[in-house]
DNA sequence: ATGGCCGGGAAGCCCGGA
């Protein structure tokens, strides 16, 4: 059988509730990942999502961050300790689904690139490369990874170059995934031309396409084999009261 | 015409986002 998988940071799930479950009635995927919760475990809409037949797995935070998976089958396996990093933010979930380890993170901002979070940023994609690493295969990564991998990823890149989301450094972190065997899916299926999953609420940046490609589908070889298909879906992006982010979607073959 | 937003929690602004 085929899964269909999203990714999709939401910014608030209480804000985004209406728009969240409008999607989920449309799209009917397998799997949900949502990255800023913006709520708690207490906070948390589980009745809505429950009603749509999904189980819930929630790393909620107060106030920001916060990380969740929504699933029709039931996920085993969950974790939300990253090795020990950043204890006191809700960053990451990781669930067995149909025999595929999946790693559902947000990870920080950085801020700006001389805030001493930029450096936990930086730090942010060694740790969890190393966790990724310690599960069986097959194992695919998905969420907000807060960095544009390349030219065709962002809007202006020269201007955005050495910036937060479009630096250097962030970007070698990218390349030592794909080092690492973790491939970005979407550039497998869409190897040319610009392509956004985020847009600034500001400056009419959607209505412009002036985007950048945040959010994005890591897997190592043994889920490249299975996986079919990968794409963005714009559509949300468009309805009243968005996110400033849209789902990433990915196909995979599963045995049951 | 090229950009001026959004959410949460505490408070009537500030922080964080990217």
């Amino acid at each position: 059988m085929e899964l269909k998988i999203a990714t999709w940071n939401v910014n608030s799930v209480r804000a985004r509730l209406s728009v969240v479950i409008r999607w989920l009635e449309k799209e009917k995927p397998d799997v949900l990942c949502m990255q800023e919760l913006k709520a708690t475990l207490e906070q948390f809409p589980f009745e809505e999502f429950e009603n749509l037949g999904y189980h819930c797995a929630v790393n909620g935070q107060v106030r920001w961050n916060g990380v969740a998976v929504v699933s029709l089958s039931e996920p085993a396996a969950i974790e939300t300790d990253l090795n020990g990093f950043l204890p006191e933010q809700s960053r990451m979930i990781s669930t067995g689904i149909h025999g595929i380890r999946l790693i559902n993170v947000y990870v920080p901002n950085g801020s700006e690139v001389d805030d001493p979070r930029f450096k936990d940023k930086l730090r942010y994609y060694e740790v969890l490369r190393n966790y990724a690493e310690g599960f069986d295969r097959p194992t695919v990564i998905v969420g907000d990874f807060n960095v544009a991998p390349g030219p065709d990823d962002t809007h202006s890149p020269e201007q955005q170059d050495g910036t937060v989301c479009y630096h250097p450094l962030e970007r070698k972190q990218i390349q030592l995934f794909e080092k690492h065997g973790f491939r970005d899916v979407f550039r497998k299926y869409h190897p040319q031309g610009k392509a956004y999953s985020w847009w600034d609420y500001r400056a009419a940046s959607f209505r412009r396409n002036r985007g950048m490609r945040l959010d994005l589908v890591l897997a190592d070889e043994t889920a490249m084999e299975r996986i079919t298909d990968c794409f963005i879906d714009k559509e949300p992006r468009k309805w009243e009261k968005p996110s400033d982010h849209t789902p990433v979607l990915f196909k995979i073959e599963v045995s049951e």
